[in-house]
DNA sequence: CGTCTATTTGAATGTACTCAAAAGCGGTGG
DNA sequence: CCACCGCTTTTGAGTACATTCAAATAGACG
């Protein structure tokens, strides 16, 4: 059913009544988005919170210079927005983009405001969803400021075995913060370090 | 009263009955740290999270070859632990330190999870919390990817002028991510620039 | 098939690091 | 109150990691 994977989702840290279900399904926006298309550009207002249901999208900033700053990738199963703006109404700092055809549900930021109104247990979800967000994050600056880039592509690959096939070298470059030259020349040294081996 | 400066930390976000002030306050455990005490040691469990009352901590992580990498200053009115290890059991990934003579409430774990069950409004007060903390960890790595070190040193002064007056630069340097000597550096060029000008 | 973008390669460059030593500063004990 | 100790900060030389730029090659898509 149209929304097994949302509520499953869900499931795994609250458990909904039917009407709840009902009230929370309703207040749901399905989107289907083509590959490359843009769900949000820089410097506009993030209005809405994202499930990804199929496919895959990218959030990535761009510096004045016009260099690619990867923020995160989120496949199947993820929540996504600009969470800075979405939540304080600023201007965003990134675009969101489809890196394949993608299904997608919406949350606007009106209905996540009513939502904790109307079923109080959400602020429990998301208050776990933030937690894992915050958690996450904090082991990206951890590994950012104690890591060489060799040790965080590595770290990358094993952690998201499959976004790594997912996505471009370009892509996983500009999310461990090197060129995609760099990249590359990482790529080889290990070619040629398993060789000798 | 005791208790004020964290009662008025929670009001912010939601709205507790005397008997629900009373229920928390019971869960607290007050402590008084003395500069340079460790609260937390790295690979040690985190059993707590703290609320700082007065003074400051440093939360940070270190390296195989010893580098330090500053995780989080905390001063007063904020919230602090090792999340990762708080929420999930595992060992620390971080020390926490105090930096000055502080004074702090203690929640333990046990009565964190205690909270959610007989006060479920907590859940938005830390859901509320948690989604400030990947807010500002997002941006973090979104300035440490994008910005030189001195870039990021000027965002730092900028946004943390009090904290920036009450820990040495090599503790700055090991939050931006760079060696002390490259800190000291930048700041000779900057005022070597501002001298030209 | 042609076009566009991603990836690789290499040379020159720049940013930030390491190591060592000197200078500065704060706290503590005599 | 001053002298000393330990730690922080500064300085400088040499080095390493990562970037820039340009060009060639490879792959993907229409």
């Amino acid at each position: 059913m149209e929304f097994q994977g949302i509520l499953n989702n869900i499931s795994r840290h609250i458990t909904l009544s039917s009407d709840e279900v009902e009230l929370f399904t309703s207040m749901l926006n399905k989107k289907s988005l083509s590959r490359k298309l843009l769900l949000l550009r820089q410097d506009q207002l993030c209005r809405s919170i994202y499930f990804v249901d199929k496919g895959a999208l990218r959030t990535y900033h761009c510096d004045k210079s016009g260099r690619e700053s990867t923020v995160m990738f989120a496949v199947n199963d993820w929540w996504v927005t600009d969470m800075p703006c979405f939540i304080s109404g600023q201007p965003s700092m990134v675009f969101i983009e489809a890196i394949e055809d993608s299904e997608i549900f919406e949350l606007s930021k009106a209905n996540f405001d009513l939502l904790f109104e109307k079923i109080p247990l959400f602020e429990r979800f998301f208050r776990i969803l933030m937690q894992n967000a915050y958690i996450r994050e904090q082991l990206r600056i951890i590994q950012n400021l104690s890591l060489t880039a060799e040790e965080r592509y590595d770290k990358f690959m094993d952690k998201y075995p499959q976004i790594s096939k997912l996505v471009t070298q370009k892509q996983i470059a500009s999310y461990l913060g090197i060129t995609p030259e760099f990249l590359s020349a990482i790529r080889k040294n290990k070619s040629v370090a398993k060789r000798n081996q």
